[in-house]
DNA sequence: CTCAAGAGCCTTTTT
DNA sequence: GGCTCTTGAG
């Protein structure tokens, strides 16, 4: 039997259950998807059971493509009759079916964050809710969790008691769900929450894909919230053919990698499948294919502090492997450049292609720093993450456009191009025509387009008459034959003259806001040619609206990537750097500070989603201090260091005396250079600092040696490359330092000041200066170069 | 109505 | 440090 060929018992197992629900817990690296896609094939070869009858569900459109490629492969025919995809767009395809049962038209528009945001200041504003103590993002998050728990604004309101603020956000919360269905609009939230109440208000539609979804597949099942389980829970009531109802639930998932509580994750969904399910089997699958032993053991060493989990411990039959490489950076752009200069020695060496790196951190405004180096080093890089292409602003406002001519509702949209690019309609004109629309209960368009009617408006009337004459002129065009997608966006571009006005703009910035409206036509010109129906403007917005930025990694590129450890899950990499290992940063400042001991725990879950990303070779590391928040901020190293049995590390960089003296009380001892040598007995010798740490140096050693391989992951120092010496400390001693407070200093920068402050922080002085014309400022001694006057 | 400068907030993570 | 929103002058 082909499908079973290469499984290991336990995996065979899976594939071969057939009916009644299955809790298949997937430890990081152990062959999950390939589980799920045997086990379809399975189910289709082995069971006879129809194609159509089967719906797969992930997270990311990414996971899903695999997973249908994969399928495809296996299946051959029929195998587009498998429903492969995220949860939010099944749930869009089934509402598009039969949203008009809950009283919205089919061509409804999905607001993202930044619409919601947009929305929730409007109603902020019309409560008149005083704005710093309400914020847009608190109020949404506060409805967003609400939904998630499946928590009308009613429920909501009841459970407010006589608590005043959450009444506010009770009001809040009403008058959204109001908006949102006014505007034709769901959010995020909507698209799972409107199809559980589609299917519990309509039994023949639940029964339809009841027995459409005989067999259900859900993969990362660790990341389900209570609304997605709820969801799942509906759908997977399959009755037999003796008329005995079926739970054809197959959950896949790693209770150690659920990172996704602030998004309503329910790791009890996962903990408790069996207390739901009495009847699930459940089969473990704790063989690593991805990563040495060494990696697992951290990985391993990790995750066992905490406390919530299930019982288990990843094993592979793969070598040791190297040890894990951890350094201890003055500061972020040490750290940044030193990584920087490994990766280019790494791959000038021919030992790895830019593509087999990932850079990994916690937040998203920690990748700046790297991205300045990697520019240094002509490295070609991408991050994933931080802004989507489809939040640009140029983007969004072109798409509010196609929006405004789909879905006339939706305010939030008019409101955004109404004024973009400038026509001379202020602020004065849109709240007498919010007003006027809320007086005639009719949306903004609509008042829009009775503006004769509307008082005071006389000077703008015409600037609206000829903005409705242009919406209407677009709608019109769309509507005939032969006129495509790609002639609309081209016309709403000239007719508005968007990019013109960039062009005149003749900046840098606006160039590359051209160049990403180019991206925009080609995507829609690509939508049109790959789509596997009628290509609508219905159906292009829908899939811009639930794209995420991971989506668009193409593996075939060779450049390193930068994201978030959150991006990272799923993915996998043979050098994968962990960076801003320090308390504060990871784990995060909020999560310590937490009441729920919990937060801790989840924040460690992602530091073993990092390690296990690893193939060959992890390295971590963290700055002794970096700037934050436009200040300097020292934080020691990250408590998961701690976890990791020192036997297992290499200490790196010339940092060690530097790092002993100013953390002397923690519980992680540095390592001098005689135990390193004594624990890489694995590895060659590798304390001869000066010669093997200088990233020059290796360009000489030969190709593929150990010293080469093993060494040049880590630049180390720049103190040392530069000839300085091994005695680092001496470098950034109190004794090269002249001055005490009270004394006049001069600095490049900031001119002449007086110095106020001086702390020792261990090696190095942190000196804060009154600079003549008011700015006080904090600097390190060493880096500031201040001259005593 | 538009633009410029200043204030304030932010940073935990995203479909 | 940077982004967005507010404020005040033209």
């Amino acid at each position: 039997m082909q499908i079973l060929e290469g499984l290991n018992p336990e995996q065979e197992k899976a594939v071969k259950h057939f009916k009644g629900p299955l809790l298949i817990l997937a430890g990081a690296g152990s062959g999950k998807t390939r589980v799920l896609t045997h086990r379809i094939a399975y189910l289709i070869q082995e069971y006879r059971v129809n194609p159509w009858n089967i719906l797969a569900l992930t997270f990311t459109n990414k996971a899903a493509g695999e997973m249908r490629e994969r399928v495809d492969t296996i299946v051959g025919e029929h195998a587009g009759d498998i429903w492969v995809s995220t949860f939010h767009s099944t749930c869009v395809r089934i509402l598009r079916r039969h949203i008009e049962a809950l009283g919205y038209e089919r061509s409804f528009t999905i607001y993202d964050s930044d619409d919601q945001r947009a929305l929730m200041r409007d109603i902020l504003k019309y409560l008149q809710l005083d704005p710093k103590k309400y914020k847009e993002r608190a109020v949404l998050s506060a409805i967003s969790s609400a939904k998630d728990e499946l928590i009308s604004p009613e429920q909501f309101e009841m459970r407010a008691q006589e608590d005043y603020a959450k009444k506010i956000y009770a009001r809040c919360y009403r008058e959204y769900e109001k908006r949102l269905h006014d505007s034709n609009a769901l959010d995020f939230d909507d698209l799972i929450c409107k199809t559980i109440q589609l299917f519990e208000e309509n039994e023949d539609i639940l029964s339809y894909y009841q027995n459409r979804f005989r067999f259900i597949l859900v993969d990362e099942y660790q990341d389900t919230n209570t609304a997605q389980f709820r969801l799942i829970s509906l759908m997977a009531n399959t009755a037999d053919d003796d008329g005995s109802i079926l739970h054809n639930l197959c959950v896949v998932g790693d209770d150690d990698q659920s990172i996704y509580k602030f998004r309503g994750a329910n790791i009890y969904n996962i903990l408790n499948f069996e207390s739901q399910y009495p009847e699930a089997n459940v089969i473990k699958l704790e063989e690593n294919y991805r990563s040495t032993q060494n990696i697992l053991e951290v990985a391993n060493a990790v995750i066992k502090n905490n406390s919530v989990r299930k019982e288990k411990a990843l094993w592979t039959e793969k070598p040791k492997g190297d040890a894990i490489y951890y350094t201890q950076y003055l500061n972020e752009y040490e750290e940044a450049g030193c990584i920087a200069d490994a990766i280019a020695s790494v791959v000038s060496n021919g030992l790895a292609s830019y593509k087999d790196f990932a850079i990994l951190y916690r937040t998203n405004a920690q990748s700046r720093v790297f991205e300045e180096k990697l520019i240094l080093q002509n490295i070609p890089y991408r991050i994933v993450g931080a802004i989507n292409f489809y939040q640009r602003r140029e983007i969004k406002d072109l798409l509010a456009y196609l929006r405004t001519i789909e879905n006339g509702l939706d305010d939030i949209s008019v409101k955004r191009i109404i004024n973009v690019p400038k026509r001379g309609i202020g602020l004065t004109t849109i709240d007498r025509i919010t007003n006027y629309a809320m007086e005639h209960e009719t949306s903004f368009y609509g008042a829009l387009q009775n503006y004769e009617y509307i008082d005071g408006i006389s000077r703008s009337a015409a600037k609206l008459g000829s903005f409705v004459s242009l919406i209407e002129s677009f709608k019109r065009h769309l509507a005939a034959p032969e006129y495509n997608l790609e002639d609309l966006l081209r016309e709403i571009i000239e007719e508005t003259g968007y990019v013109r006005l960039l062009k005149e703009e003749d900046s840098e910035d606006a160039e590359g806001r051209i160049e990403n409206i180019e991206e925009l036509i080609s995507k829609v010109v690509a939508y049109e040619e790959n789509c596997e129906e009628e290509p609508t403007l219905g159906g292009f917005l829908e899939e811009v609206a639930l794209v995420a930025d991971i989506d668009n990694v193409e593996e075939s590129s060779d450049i390193v990537l930068l994201m978030t450890l959150h991006s990272a899950k799923g993915l996998e990499f043979p050098y994968v750097y962990l960076t801003g290992m320090e308390d504060g940063i990871f784990p995060s400042y909020a999560s310590i500070m937490d009441d729920d001991a919990e937060a801790v725990e989840e924040e460690r879950r992602l530091c073993y989603v990092g390690i296990t990303r690893a193939m060959q070779k992890l390295s971590l590391s963290c700055a002794r201090c970096r700037f934050r928040n436009g200040e300097q901020q020292f934080n020691r190293p990250s408590r998961f260091i701690d976890e990791i049995p020192r036997y297992l590390m290499k200490q790196c960089g010339g940092m060690a005396q530097a790092a002993k003296n100013s953390f002397p009380s923690d519980k992680f001892t540095v390592l001098d250079s005689n135990s390193v040598s004594r624990t890489s007995s694995t590895k060659q010798n590798t304390t001869n600092y000066s010669s093997s740490w200088n990233p020059t140096a290796n360009k000489g050693a030969k190709k593929g040696g150990a010293m080469a391989d093993s060494t040049s992951l880590f630049a180390g120092n720049p103190y040392i490359s530069k000839g300085f010496g091994k005695n680092t400390s001496q470098t950034k001693s109190s004794s090269t330092v002249d001055y005490t407070v009270g004394d006049r200093v001069s600095h490049v920068r900031f001119g002449n000041g007086t110095v106020t402050e001086m702390k020792d922080t261990g090696g190095d002085y942190q000196v804060t200066v009154a600079f003549d014309g008011d700015i006080n400022r904090k600097m390190m001694a060493s880096f500031a170069k201040l001259k005593k006057l």
